[in-house]
RNA sequence: GGCGAGGUAGCUCAGCUGGUUAGAGCGCAUGAUUCAUAAUCAUGAGGCCGGCGGUUCAAGUCCGCCUCUCGCUACCA
C-alpha cells in the first residue's frame, strides 16, 4: 500500500429520526472508532468525522406525526445520539449535522459547481401536487387504495398491507395527507446525476483498481455496475432541506442522498481550516466506514459526485460490514426489536467496554451475525472477567502481597521467561496486521490471547509456591507479569479505552502510545503501583433475564398493536356487488411461469369455458397439488397481460398477516360455473 | 427468475495464491491447581468442510450443476 501522510475516516451519518442501536454500532461505529484510536495511538495524522443526517421526507413525516417541527425532531435525536456516542467512547473529532450553516453552504456550492460544469441533466416529470396546500407531494404524503390488495390506506411508495412497492400514480383514489385534497398531476423539473455517463470510469476504478476491497463490497458494486447505472434525481419537491441554488428552483431542495455524504466534507470544514488537505490531497487515505445498506452510495454514487466535481480524492477503501441480528431476528426499528444504545448505557452503567468488546468480537465482518444476551454474558464472564481481568488481578494481588505493591526487579530470565517476553512483540505484530486489514475480530482475539499467555505463565511458574524457596525468581516472574499487564493496557486501548485507562491508573502509568507496545520494560523496578481493583464484574443471570424480558415485552406489545385488522371499507350499493361475476371453478392445469418467483399460470374450468389465469401464488402452492383444486374466480375482470400471458380473471384468495395465502374454497358439491351471490 | 454475499465441530467463527493426521474461542468430559471475581492451567471427545459431478499426483480451497440463508432486483390484478 502507498505510504499515506494522513488519514480521513468517515462513519456513516446516522439518520436523525431515531436513536442508535446495536446494529449501527457493530457495523459501523465500533470498528471505525477502534481504527481511529489505533491510528491516533500510532501518532498518525487522522481525522474521524461523523454527524447527523437531518434532511429528507421521513423526518418531516415523523414531525407531522408528533405535531412538532422537523427541526425539533432532528434536534432531539442529534443531541441524544451525540451524547450516546460520547458515553460509549466513540471519539469523533467532530459530530456535525447537516442542518448547520457550513453544511448548507458546502452542499450548495457543491451542487452549483456540478451545475455550472454541466454535470447534471434536467428532466421534467409529472408529480402529484396538492392544490390546497399548493405544494408537490412526496410519495409518502399520498394515500389511496392499493391496486393489488384493495387496502384503502396504502402509501404512495408502498402498501403496508401487502408489502408491495408502489408508485404514487398507481394508487386508486389518491389523497393528500396534508390537506385531504385530491392531488393533481403537475409538471415539475428536476436535476439528475447521470451515473451512466460515469460507468466506464467506475468500472475501471472499482473493478480493476480496487480489487482489494472486501468481497461483499466489491461484489455488490460489480452487481450494480453490470446491471446498468441510471441517472438519479438530485433534487426533490419538498420544503425541508437545502434549497436548490439555481434560478427557477423555488420549492425544490437537494435530495437527501445528495446532501448527506457532502456532510462528511462540511464536518471536516467545521473542524479545521485545513480541511482541503484532507479532501483534496492524494496523500490522504480516505476511508468510509458504513453498513452494507450504504455500499452503493459510498462506492458508486458519492465517488461519481466527487469525480464530477473534480477536485476531490476518492475513497481508498470502504470497509462495509454486514448486519447484526438480535436473538435470531432481524433488527427492526418499526417493530421495536432492537437494543437502543441510550437504554444500554442507562441499564449497564460503566459497562461501555463490555459492549464494545462483544460487538467487536462478534462483528458481522463477513456475514450477518447474531447478538444474543446470553453470548454477551458469556463473553463478559468467560473472557473479560476470567481471562483479562483475572490475569491482571492475579499479577497485582501477588505484587501487593509479596512486595507491597512495588514493581520487583527482573533478574535472570530462563528460556520460558524469554519466550513469554517475546510474545509481547509477536502479539503486537499480529494485532497490527489484523487491524491494517480491518480484521477487528481477529485483532481483538490476539490481544485476548496475550492475556491467556499471562494466565498460563502464572499457572506454569507458580510464584505462590516459589515464594517460600526462591524470592528472586518470584520477582522476575511478577515483573514479567506486570510488564505483560502494561502491554495489555496499550494493546487493548483502541478496543477498550475505559478499561485501558483504569488499568493504567492502577499501574500508575500514563496512557502509552502504540509504539511502546511489545516492549519488555514499561514499568521500572521500584515503581509503586496502586491498590488492585477489578477491571470487570461478573454479569449475573438476572440481569440477562431482565434484558430478555424487555425484548419479549416489546415484541408482545408490538404484536398486539399489529393484530388490528384492516378497517372495513366504504359502503357500496347492491348494484355495485352485482357487477362482480364470481363463479365456482376448478383448476385443470397449473404451471409456474418461468423466470418469476410468484407467478403461476393456471388453466381453470369455469363451467362456461376453460380459461387461463395468471396468479401470484407460486410461493405458497406447488403446481401438482393445485390440480383439481376448487376455487372462486372473478370472471369479468378486464383481461391483462402478465409476463406475456393473458390473464382472464382473478382467483380469490384470503391473505394472512404474514402473507400466507388461502383459497376461498367452495364446497365440493358446488359445481363449476355456479354463481356466487 | 437475475445479480451479489454466505453455508466449515453443539454455538460463534479462522482457514491466504489447492499440498502433510482440517483450526481457535465458548460449551462438554476428565485431571491438575488455589495467587485470583468457583476464576486459571492441561488433556480429551466432537467435523462425509451444504449436496452431486468434474479438473488435478493432490480440493474446504479451482470449475460446473443443485440446495438452503441473507441482501439488491424483476414479477404479483
Amino acid at each position: 500500500m502507498k505510504d499515506y501522510k494522513r488519514y480521513l475516516l468517515t462513519a456513516a451519518l446516522p439518520y436523525a429520526n431515531g436513536p442508535i442501536h446495536l446494529g449501527h454500532l457493530a457495523g459501523v461505529y465500533v470498528p471505525a472508532d477502534i481504527y481511529s484510536r489505533y491510528l491516533r495511538s500510532k501518532k498518525t495524522d487522522v481525522i474521524f468525522v461523523c454527524g447527523s443526517d437531518e434532511h429528507g421526507v421521513p423526518i418531516t413525516i415523523k414531525a407531522r406525526q408528533e405535531g412538532i417541527s422537523p427541526q425539533d425532531v432532528v434536534d432531539k435525536y442529534h443531541y441524544l445520539n451525540k451524547e450516546s456516542f460520547e458515553k460509549l467512547g466513540i471519539a469523533f473529532d467532530i459530530y456535525a449535522r447537516t442542518t448547520s450553516p457550513v453544511h448548507y453552504e458546502t452542499a450548495s456550492e457543491f451542487f452549483k459547481t456540478l451545475y455550472d460544469k454541466g454535470e447534471f441533466t434536467e428532466n421534467t416529470t409529472q408529480q402529484y401536487f396538492d392544490p390546497e396546500a399548493s405544494q408537490f407531494l412526496a410519495d409518502r404524503y399520498i394515500t389511496g387504495t392499493c391496486p393489488h390488495c384493495g387496502n384503502e390506506h396504502a402509501y404512495g411508495d408502498q402498501c403496508e398491507n401487502c408489502g408491495t412497492t408502489l408508485n404514487a400514480t398507481d394508487l386508486i383514489n389518491p389523497k393528500s395527507t396534508l390537506s385531504g385534497a385530491v392531488p393533481i398531476l403537475k409538471e415539475t423539473k428536476h436535476w439528475f446525476l447521470p451515473l451512466d455517463k460515469h460507468e466506464a470510469f467506475l468500472r475501471k476504478w472499482i473493478l480493476e483498481e480496487n480489487t482489494h476491497w472486501k468481497p461483499n463490497v466489491y461484489g455488490q458494486c460489480k452487481s450494480w455496475i453490470d446491471s446498468g447505472l441510471q441517472a438519479r434525481a438530485v433534487s426533490r419537491d419538498l420544503d425541508w432541506g437545502i434549497p436548490v441554488p439555481v434560478e427557477g428552483a423555488e420549492g425544490k431542495v437537494l435530495y437527501v442522498w445528495f446532501d448527506a455524504p457532502i456532510g462528511y466534507i462540511s464536518a471536516t470544514k467545521e473542524l479545521t481550516p485545513d480541511w482541503e488537505k484532507y479532501w483534496k490531497d492524494e496523500d490522504t487515505r480516505l476511508l468510509h466506514f458504513i453498513g452494507k445498506d450504504n455500499i452503493v452510495f459510498h462506492c458508486i454514487i458519492f465517488p461519481a459526485m466527487l469525480k464530477s466535481e473534480g477536485s476531490y480524492i476518492l475513497p481508498e477503501n470502504v470497509p462495509a460490514n454486514e448486519f447484526l441480528n438480535l436473538e435470531g431476528e432481524k433488527l427492526s426499528t418499526s417493530k421495536n426489536w432492537a437494543v437502543w444504545l441510550h437504554e444500554y448505557l442507562a441499564d449497564f452503567p460503566d459497562k461501555q467496554d463490555v459492549l464494545r468488546y462483544v460487538l467487536c468480537a462478534n462483528a458481522p465482518e463477513a456475514k450477518d451475525n447474531d447478538f444474543t444476551w446470553k453470548d454477551f454474558q458469556a463473553r463478559n464472564n468467560n473472557e473479560l472477567v476470567a481471562v483479562f481481568g483475572n490475569f491482571v488481578n492475579r499479577a497485582l494481588v501477588l505484587t501487593h502481597k509479596y512486595f507491597d505493591g512495588v514493581v520487583p526487579v527482573m533478574g535472570e530470565t530462563d528460556e520460558y521467561d524469554k519466550s513469554v517476553l517475546a510474545e509481547f512483540a509477536i502479539a503486537k505484530d499480529k494485532i497490527e496486521k489484523a487491524l491494517d486489514n480491518f480484521r477487528f475480530r481477529e485483532a481483538l482475539k490476539e490481544v485476548m490471547n496475550l492475556a491467556r499467555t499471562g494466565n498460563k505463565y502464572l499457572a506454569d511458574t507458580e510464584p505462590w509456591k516459589l515464594i517460600k524457596t526462591d524470592e528472586t525468581r518470584v520477582k522476575t516472574i511478577l515483573n514479567i507479569s506486570l510488564q505483560l499487564s502494561a502491554n495489555l493496557a496499550i494493546l487493548f486501548n483502541p478496543f477498550l479505552p475505559f478499561t485501558a485507562k483504569k488499568l493504567n491508573n492502577i499501574l500508575q502509568l500514563e496512557n502509552l502510545d502504540w509504539e511502546f507496545g511489545g516492549k519488555e520494560n514499561l514499568l521500572l523496578a521500584g515503581h509503586k503501583i496502586a491498590r488492585a481493583e477489578l477491571l470487570f464484574a461478573i454479569i449475573e443471570d438476572e440481569e440477562i433475564e431482565k434484558q430478555l424480558q424487555k425484548l419479549r415485552d416489546n415484541k408482545a406489545k408490538n404484536d398486539a398493536e399489529n393484530q388490528t385488522l384492516a378497517p372495513s371499507k366504504e359502503k357500496i350499493e347492491f348494484e355495485d356487488f352485482t357487477k362482480l361475476d364470481i363463479r365456482v371453478a376448478t383448476i385443470l392445469e397449473a404451471e409456474k411461469v418461468p423466470k418469476t418467483k410468484k407467478l403461476m399460470k393456471l388453466l381453470v374450468d369455469t363451467g362456461i369455458d376453460k380459461r387461463t389465469v395468471v396468479s401470484g401464488i407460486a410461493e405458497y402452492f406447488e403446481a401438482e397439488k393445485l390440480i383439481g383444486q376448487k376455487v372462486s374466480i372473478l370472471l369479468n375482470l378486464e383481461p391483462r397481460k402478465i409476463k406475456g400471458i393473458e390473464s382472464q380473471g382473478m382467483i380469490l384468495l384470503s391473505e394472512e398477516k404474514d402473507g400466507t395465502l388461502h383459497f376461498v374454497e367452495p364446497s365440493k358439491q358446488a359445481s363449476n360455473g355456479s354463481q356466487v351471490n
